[in-house]
DNA sequence: GCGCTTCTGTGACCCAGGTCACAGACGTTT
DNA sequence: AAACGTCTGTGACCTGGGTCACAGAAGCGC
């Protein structure tokens, strides 16, 4: 599925979808009746601590990132949701009918699927396809979770930063302020800058503005893997 | 349902537990062909990292504590799993078919349901009840860990301390070592005596060997509300 | 009682990383 | 090119909390 045209129609939208597309056709066609496709710009707020949730979520491009924020501003990403994922959060509020209790943010232009409450509660009753689909997701989200946790409990943080560099270097290069980075690891901007000189230093990457280039990968992956 | 005399049938077993209660019998009646009920002493590993998982664990009565392991030996308390409950983990590497990869110790002599993989798959299914009942536990762990994310990222260790210790203490007690306390929050032994002395200087608990009186539950709560 | 093990208390120390306060550097707008 | 906003780099500093190294205390077994 291209991004540049978005899907317009939920028929299309759930083809482009592998999970959904191993939905039986008449519960998807049911489904279907009360689904709408949204597109939403970059930066937009789709969920804030305490908002209450109405509908099933399925991002079909784009990204969305889940983030929490502390009484201090300090902020750190949960996991991100993009095409063909699901947000967990949702799926949550959505089965105890409780608030959300994050953000969620779009970072790049995103086209989702919305389904009711009605519509989702009839899907899972009526397809095992679509409860594999969620409950693979579940199970996911814990497993990051828990690695989250993990990471955060005992890890440190030029680890994480080298992982999170790793992860999300495309072509060797990543587009983002250190602010940005410090804001997806829970730390501040300032540790971002010295820890990313330091690496700089190393010779593992090299730094212009707004911008970060991998230059040793295998470097950097030694040191993500470090304990 | 009384630990002393610990469910020995399935049928007494599933009686116990609401959610089970609330399975059609059919379906029931099936899983419980295939189900055991077994009984641990207190202190035994469940699972472990990197194992494999064949069977959905409902605990009965009891309780197991589900923890992380750092490479330093340090560890951490992901949550508990007591009566009527399940281990969203092992639903996880049942749904998914991976390992674990946390471990599981039992706190307390514990009572558990043991249903195969092939009986679950069918519980699933063929009950609705059933899936609820799956859904909200992975919600209701799910929320617990982002709580858990949120408060190693930005909490501190005092606050962590002053709310582990309002959650633990039956009649204003609780029976635990300090070294134990430590490998709940995820950190050193040291920094917890520390802690409880400067709470006991405060007035707010007394100490001694093995045990932890809260003398000042305001002042505890308070303390543990602070952000 | 004596010795062991298990807990607890504490001082000394260290270090990652958070905070503050700026100073440039870079880009953009006008 | 002047001016302004956004990023980045850095030094100085502080502090929570982890580590080490012991020294008592408390309970337990003999």
């Amino acid at each position: 599925m291209k991004d540049t045209h978005a899907p317009v129609s939920f028929e299309q939208a759930a083809a482009g979808v592998p999970m959904l597309a191993a939905v039986e056709p008449d519960v998807l066609r049911r489904a279907g009746q009360a689904a709408q496709v949204v597109s939403l710009p970059a930066g937009v707020t789709v969920f804030e601590p305490g908002a209450g949730c109405r509908n099933y979520i399925v991002v079909l491009s784009g990204s969305v990132k889940v983030r929490m924020q502390a009484a201090s501003g300090r902020e750190i990403v949960l996991y991100r949701v993009g095409g063909g994922e699901t947000c967990v959060l949702t799926t949550s509020c959505l089965i105890q009918g409780t608030d959300y209790d994050a953000e969620a943010v779009t970072e790049t232009p995103v086209t989702a699927l919305l389904i009711p409450k009605a519509a989702f509660d009839d899907m899972m009753n009526a397809s095992g396809a679509f409860r594999q689909f969620i409950f693979s997701s579940f199970s996911t989200r814990l497993n990051e979770l828990l690695g989250l946790v993990n990471e955060v409990a005992f890890g440190h943080i030029d680890r994480r930063l080298a992982a999170w560099l790793l992860a999300r270097a495309s072509g060797g290069q990543v587009e983002v302020t250190h602010q940005a980075i410090a804001g997806e690891l829970g730390t501040a901007r300032e540790v971002v800058s010295r820890l990313l000189k330091e690496l700089e230093r190393r010779g593992l990457v090299t730094l212009n503005r707004g911008e970060i280039s991998i230059t040793d990968p295998a470097g950097l992956r030694q040191l993500a893997a470090s304990e």
